[in-house]
RNA sequence: GGGCAGUUACCAAAGUGGACAAAUGGGACUGACUGUAAAUCAGUUGCGAAAGCUUCGAAGGUUCGAAUCCUCCACUGCCCA
C-alpha cells in the first residue's frame, strides 16, 4: 500500500540523507507521492552474489530501501546469478571468480538473510537473473552492445582510467552495464539504487528501458562509506571492513577507531540523527565545547543499537571504556589450554597471535608481549626475552599486541 | 601478422653480473604520545634460534657467482598492418 502523501520532509531525508546523486529529483518527488500511476514504485538494487559477509557499508543501501519501504513502495532485489556464473574475465579480481550454481545459491542466501535483517521480507521481490538471461541469445546480445558506443563506454571512469594508463579492459567488461541496465527492464524498475561506484551501470538501465519502451528509471546513489583507514572505500578486499554481524563489543571499538573527520558520514548514512543535530555537533567540536570522542561514542552507540540492541550497544560501550580509556583487561578473553610449560615464542604462534616465529619473536623485542600472571587483578610483567618460559598458572593472562588476549588454563 | 616496451616482496617502484633478502614510498605491525583516534617520533616488516635456506613472471642455460647475460615459454601494454 502506498502511503497517504509523505511530509516534504520524509521526502527530504529520503533523497537527500547520505545521498550523492538524484537524477531527476523533480520527477521522483512527484513519483514519489503519486506512485507509478497509483502502485507502489518499484526500487531496484543488483546483488553480486559473490559476497557472502556483508558489511555495514551494505547496510547504507538496505536503510535506503528501507525508507522508501516505509513510504510503502517495493524493493525489488536482482540477484546476478547469471553474471556471477562468467566470473571476471581478466582474472585480476579475486572477488570474481567463477562460482558454481551451487555456491550461487548458497551466497544469495547468505545475503538475504542479512538484507531481511534490515528490509522488510513482506515488501520485497526477489528476483533472479537467470529468470530472462537464460534464454537470452547470442543475437540479443549483439543487440544490445549496438546500444552504446565504444566512446559511451569510455565515460565511465574507472573505464576511462583504465584506458589511459594502459591497464587491460576485456571487451567483455563492456558486457556487464548492459546485462545489469537489462535487468532494469526485465524488472520494469522505476527507481534503481546503488553506490555512487555505480552510477554509470545505472545510467545505462535508464538509457536502455526507454528503448524497450519503458519510462526511463529514477536513479538514486548513495555515498559509499570510507573503511576503517578513514580514506578507501569500505570493502572486503581492502580488510578495512566493518562486518554487518560483527558482535556488538568489536564494531563498537572498530566505529571508535574510525578518525573523526569520517564521523559525520556514518551518522548520516547509518543513524536517523537529525541533521540539525548534526550541524550542532560539529560547531561544538570546532569551538571546542564538545569533545569529538564524545560525539563518536554516540556515533558508535547509535550505530551498534542499528545491528544489535541497546543493551549491547551499552554493553559494548563499557567494555570499549574499561579497555581503552582506562587500560583494564578487557572481560572476554578467549581461553588456551596449556598442558606443560612453553617457551612464549611457540605459544603466541599456536595461538595463532603472530603468523610465523619470526613476528612473535619481533613482537617480544619490540615490548609489545605482557604477562598477567595474577589475572587481571594483578600487575604485568613486560616479556622481552624470546626465550622465556611461559608456566602453566591458571588463570595468567598473557597480552600480544594491542589488543589480543588470551587467558592460560591448565 | 610485424615492431617496440614491460612482468621485482602486500602495493607502487629502484636495481641491470658479485657488497642484493633486494634502495625508496605507501600499507601493515610494535613502542612512546593521545581522546580510541589523527598528527608526530622511534623501530620492525621472506623462512629459520642460528649456520643457513627459499624469493625478483615460468622453465632451461652461460658463469666460480645471476633479479641482472642467453634461449625458450607465458602474460600485459603501445605502435604499425
Amino acid at each position: 500500500m502506498l502511503k497517504q502523501s509523505p511530509t516534504k520532509k520524509e521526502i527530504d531525508h529520503l533523497l537527500t540523507r547520505g545521498v550523492s546523486l538524484v537524477e531527476k529529483e523533480a520527477d521522483l518527488r512527484r513519483l514519489l507521492v503519486e506512485g507509478n500511476k497509483g502502485e507502489p514504485l518499484r526500487v531496484k538494487l543488483g546483488v553480486d552474489p559473490t559476497h557472502y559477509d556483508l558489511t555495514i557499508g551494505h547496510a547504507v543501501l538496505f536503510r535506503k530501501l528501507r525508507q522508501f519501504q516505509r513510504m510503502g513502495h517495493k524493493t525489488v532485489v536482482v540477484i546476478g546469478d547469471w553474471t556471477a556464473r562468467l566470473g571476471d574475465p581478466s582474472g585480476r579480481m579475486e572477488a570474481r571468480k567463477v562460482l558454481t550454481a551451487e555456491q550461487v545459491k548458497s551466497n544469495a542466501a547468505t545475503y538475504l538473510d542479512q538484507f531481511f535483517r534490515i528490509v522488510d521480507k513482506d515488501q520485497t521481490e526477489v528476483r533472479y537473473q537467470t529468470e530472462w538471461f537464460d534464454t537470452f541469445n547470442l543475437g540479443d546480445a549483439i543487440k544490445l552492445l549496438g546500444f552504446k558506443t565504444v566512446a559511451q563506454m569510455l565515460e565511465r571512469d574507472d573505464f576511462s582510467k583504465r584506458y589511459k594508463s594502459g591497464i587491460e579492459i576485456s571487451l567483455s567488461e563492456f558486457m556487464y552495464p548492459l546485462l545489469q541496465g537489462y535487468d532494469s527492464v526485465a524488472l520494469r524498475s522505476d527507481v534503481e539504487i546503488g553506490g555512487t561506484d555505480q552510477t554509470f551501470n545505472l545510467l545505462v538501465g535508464r538509457d536502455l528501458q526507454p528503448i524497450f519502451g519503458q519510462t526511463a528509471q529514477q536513479i538514486l546513489t548513495m555515498n559509499l562509506i570510507v573503511g576503517l583507514d578513514g580514506v578507501k572505500k569500505m570493502g572486503k578486499s581492502l580488510d578495512n571492513y566493518i562486518a554487518m554481524g560483527a558482535p556488538a563489543k568489536d564494531m563498537f571499538g572498530k566505529l571508535m577507531s574510525l578518525p573523526d573527520q569520517t564521523m559525520r558520514s556514518y551518522f548520516e548514512a547509518l543513524t536517523e540523527i537529525d541533521t540539525e543535530e548534526l550541524d550542532e555537533f560539529d560547531r561544538k567540536m570546532t569551538e571546542g565545547s564538545l569533545n569529538p570522542r564524545d560525539v563518536k561514542l554516540r556515533m558508535a552507540r547509535e550505530i551498534v543499537t542499528e545491528f544489535h540492541n541497546l543493551a549491547a550497544a551499552e554493553e559494548g560501550q563499557e567494555a570499549f571504556i574499561r579497555q581503552f580509556s582506562e587500560r583494564k583487561l578487557p572481560t572476554d578473553i578467549p581461553d588456551f589450554q596449556l598442558g606443560s610449560a612453553k617457551n612464549v615464542v611457540d605459544l603466541i604462534v599456536e595461538a595463532g597471535l603472530a603468523a610465523s616465529n619470526n613476528k612473535a619473536r619481533e613482537l617480544i623485542k619490540q615490548g609489545g608481549v605482557a604477562l598477567f600472571p595474577e589475572g587481571a587483578s594483578g600487575n604485568s610483567e613486560r616479556i622481552t626475552d624470546p626465550n622465556y618460559t611461559v608456566d602453566v598458572i591458571d588463570g595468567a593472562i598473557l597480552k600480544v599486541g594491542k589488543r589480543n588476549y588470551l587467558r592460560i588454563k591448565a
